[in-house]
DNA sequence: CCGTATCCATTCCGATACTG
DNA sequence: CAGTATCGGAATGGATACGG
């Protein structure tokens, strides 16, 4: 029997943390809680995975300690699913792939896209976090990797 | 039939490096790349993945330019894999990974990794990138995250 | 030493139907 | 709305064996 080798144990932190949010949907699922979203039907909606997959992977970010489940928030009886801090803490990586995509890609259109914001990656130039209450969590501001001077303005153009 | 959904022409750009970079083996053979490993048969010693799949894995990051192929460096008739701009761009995400890993998770032994070195992960306090005529291209200091506090020593003992 | 080709097992993912 | 169950197709990954 062939096993996929896990990274679990690696003695590299970058293997180690690829093994925990190393694939597709873990990342963007943090992204979008990291956005404020909490309930699975918004991560469904938003993100346009199945069902079935999307409960797979809130049960394995949970046991990671990446995810949460809080008893409710609203009247339903179901579950929040919210960051700790652990989870909080892969802000800087999604700012860091954020950057490099914003750096060395084509953007498919011409909008000059910043940031993402709570609605749906639209451009912003900082992004900033608010725990529940109100707090600042987090903040991080566009630094822009140099790019081939001249290539396109930024932020003039309106999404059309 | 039923295709992957793809994250190529998503709007966000969290997406779109997700779909670049965002699978084990090509954030992985970038590390390499970074640490100096440029002959198939390094990445594939050092990573141990099958040769196939190391094959397309190369191929593709190759198609992203990501990587380039230099006819040869050494002697041999065959190819280098170098990274290109683009490519050595990722730095800042394995730093981030990095990070995150050790602010987050108990390590698998008493071994205090700072960050991964030329030699397969072993500790270091910062990483620093070196051009092949010896320039520094890039070089990063950890900046640990808080953690509970007298969790273990750093760098206080040698690897056993 | 550097790959390519083949084969197979496992995992992933999407669609849908179904339950509470 | 929030999941679970099941299915099938696709991609992934590992182990060779083979050719330049």
């Amino acid at each position: 029997m062939v096993k996929r080798t896990s990274l679990q144990d690696n003695g590299c932190p970058i293997a180690r943390s690829l093994d925990a949010i190393g694939d597709w949907w873990s990342l963007l699922i943090i992204r979008d809680a990291l956005l404020g979203r909490r309930r699975f039907g918004e991560f469904q909606k938003s993100l346009g995975l199945a069902k079935n997959i999307l409960a797979v992977r809130l049960r394995t970010l949970v046991d990671k300690d990446i995810l949460t489940t809080a008893p409710a928030s609203d009247g339903s009886a179901y579950q929040d699913y919210l960051l700790t801090p652990k989870g909080r803490g892969v802000f800087p990586i999604l700012v860091a792939l954020r950057q490099w995509s914003e750096a060395y890609d084509e953007s498919p259109d011409d909008i000059a896209t910043i940031l993402v914001d709570r609605d749906e990656c639209r451009p912003v130039r900082t992004l900033e976090l608010y725990s529940q209450d109100g707090r600042l969590l987090s903040a991080a501001e566009t630094t822009l990797k140099p790019r081939p001077a001249g290539k396109r303005s930024r932020l003039k153009s309106a999404p059309r």
